[in-house]
DNA sequence: ACTAATGATAGATAAAATCTATAACGAATT
DNA sequence: AATTCGTTATAGATTTTATCTATCATTAGT
């Protein structure tokens, strides 16, 4: 890998041009530079290759059996060359190549598959290559280079992150079929005083929402039986261990109402998660990740209405979120 | 094609180390150049494309989704120019790759199968391209590069050709069976006296060799009748429409004795032709060249000795016709 | 607050590419 | 035999490019 510095591409396009043109008055011509200019390159280039390229007579030159072996490599080099320069050309404009997204498992199994195939349509020769991670680890995992944007809950803290926010996705309440609150039409957030609630384990990012929560309406929160998935949880509620606040798109993707589980809203409590696309603020694409977020939030608002809730200002809870230090 | 003065062959290779070790600092001290090179030469290549390849950051960089596909192409390209040191490597020395040669058709046919084999066991990565050609063109077709060396009978006017002698090839008199000559042990000179000759067509060297023998013996050449080749020559004698001087070679290779002709040689004439390898002074490989006709010699001294002679100092013949101007 | 990383920048210097002018040589033409 | 034309090579000046040294600015970790 070291003997590169032999001869440069410019050197391999002036032998190509020689070779082609069988003079090098002529192939200067095309070139656009002198004949001394040739000469001296292609001599420079033979001295450093050991190699003689072309016999120079009075009256032209004749290609070397070497020369001609040569000639074929160096134009697989030059069309490599071409390749890249034309691949570049393609990608200067954002939107095509292989992009990490990162997601969260709240969110990401439940959400993506709505919104993968209006993207790849809309961007065919982009591909996303997602990663599930732990919501904690989502932002540093971006911030070092492991993803290329993320698809995850705010707040985010980090000022060197772009955030853009997608939408806000309410919480219901799951309710054992045989819970005394099952047949309720409305449920008010009274009903939830000293009700039992369960919860996800601590290092998703939905823990501390659901706690502020429960102290809020007056319930306990069972610490000592915390799930480690969305599901673990369901079946959690499903067993009887308590009720369980779950996100509007999983309840939508994972439960169906008619089965063990019965999913209400409560009135008077108004808990969201908000969630956004966010990246590194040097990225060089910013605003191609900027459109993307567009698009996503126009395809939700069209196939999710019903479920989410759009962007709007940021309420008192997550203002209060995102001044306070250490949330990470 | 125009496109390849945006970028260099070098810069590909910087580009790459900066990818594989993640930090200019850390490539430029394994590049050993400085660091501020290295940001420069990437940086110029970034505009130059158009196409940020690197996000920097005050820790380290990330390479971006785009510097990413076009490290794939820059890798493709550096492994050509790879190939391309190699191959040049191999070549420098000659004997690899494929030469052009060019034979006359009275000898080539006659003379290759019988040494393209031991070449070949001595150089296997030797590739000969055969072109028959009739012998005047041969000369020409050298000096313009059609081939690169020839194979071909004396004398060699042109003083920008080097000759490399391989031998002498006497020529045998062919006979129809039932020609009154056809039984004789032992044929001399004062046998031929008025006898009808063939001869092949004027286009080719043999020709001019044959009448000046005839001229010699007192025989009479039957100008209305020459063959187009060694072959019909044989033909017309198979006929009865005369006998014919043919080269020893053709004769061992094409005519056997027990058949419709018989082929003898005659006392007292000593007519020969000479074949050389032939090549141009200005060749790279001129060297390689010299060692082929040595090997070529050695090859037919070996497994041809009782068809042909060694070259040995140039006859008075020999010396009369190299100094006949407008031979060709 | 300090130290040790990181990459960027400015300016000087070294190296390489290019150009102009001309030489040298061979082939064709006068 | 002289002349002209077309070819590549050579020498030296000039422009362009690559490189280095010295330094800055910012950040992470102590």
């Amino acid at each position: 890998m070291d003997n590169l510095n032999e001869f440069s591409l410019r050197q391999l396009q002036y032998f190509a041009a020689v070779a082609e043109y069988g003079s090098f008055r002529q192939a200067a011509f095309r070139l656009e530079i002198t004949q001394p200019t040739l000469s001296h390159q292609v001599a420079t280039m033979e001295r450093a290759l050991k190699v003689q390229l072309f016999e120079r007579t009075r009256k032209g030159i004749n290609t070397t059996p070497q020369g001609r072996e040569l000639l074929l490599s160096a134009r697989r080099v030059l069309e490599e060359a071409q390749g890249f320069t034309t691949q570049a050309a393609l990608l200067s404009g954002g939107g095509i190549g292989t992009y990490r997204l990162g997601v969260t498992p709240t969110l990401g199994p439940y959400l993506l598959p709505h919104i993968l195939n209006p993207i790849h349509n809309n961007h065919v020769d982009l591909k996303l290559y997602v990663r599930e991670n732990p919501p904690s680890e989502l932002e540093t995992g971006l911030i070092n280079g492991q993803h290329d944007l993320i698809l995850t809950t705010l707040p985010i803290m980090s000022s060197e992150l772009i955030v853009a926010p997608l939408f806000r996705e309410p919480l219901k309440l799951a309710l054992a079929r045989d819970h005394r609150l099952a047949d309720r039409l409305i449920i008010n957030r009274g009903d939830l005083l000293g009700e039992p609630v369960l919860t996800i384990s601590e290092h998703h990012l939905f823990h501390r929402q659901i706690t502020e929560l429960c102290e809020e309406v007056g319930a306990p929160v069972l610490r000592d039986y915390e799930g480690t998935s969305l599901d673990t949880l369901r079946q959690m509620v499903v067993m009887g261990m308590g009720v369980a606040f779950l996100p509007a798109l999983y309840a939508k993707s994972e439960i169906r109402n008619e089965e063990e589980l019965r999913v209400a809203d409560v009135e008077g409590i108004n808990v969201v998660r908000n969630h956004a696309l966010v990246w590194r603020n040097t990225s060089p694409v910013s605003s191609f990740y900027k459109q993307l977020s567009e698009e996503i939030k126009t395809i939700i608002e069209t196939s999710l209405a019903s479920d989410i809730l759009p962007v709007n200002l940021t309420t008192n809870r997550e203002k209060l979120l995102k001044t306070k230090p250490k949330t990470n």
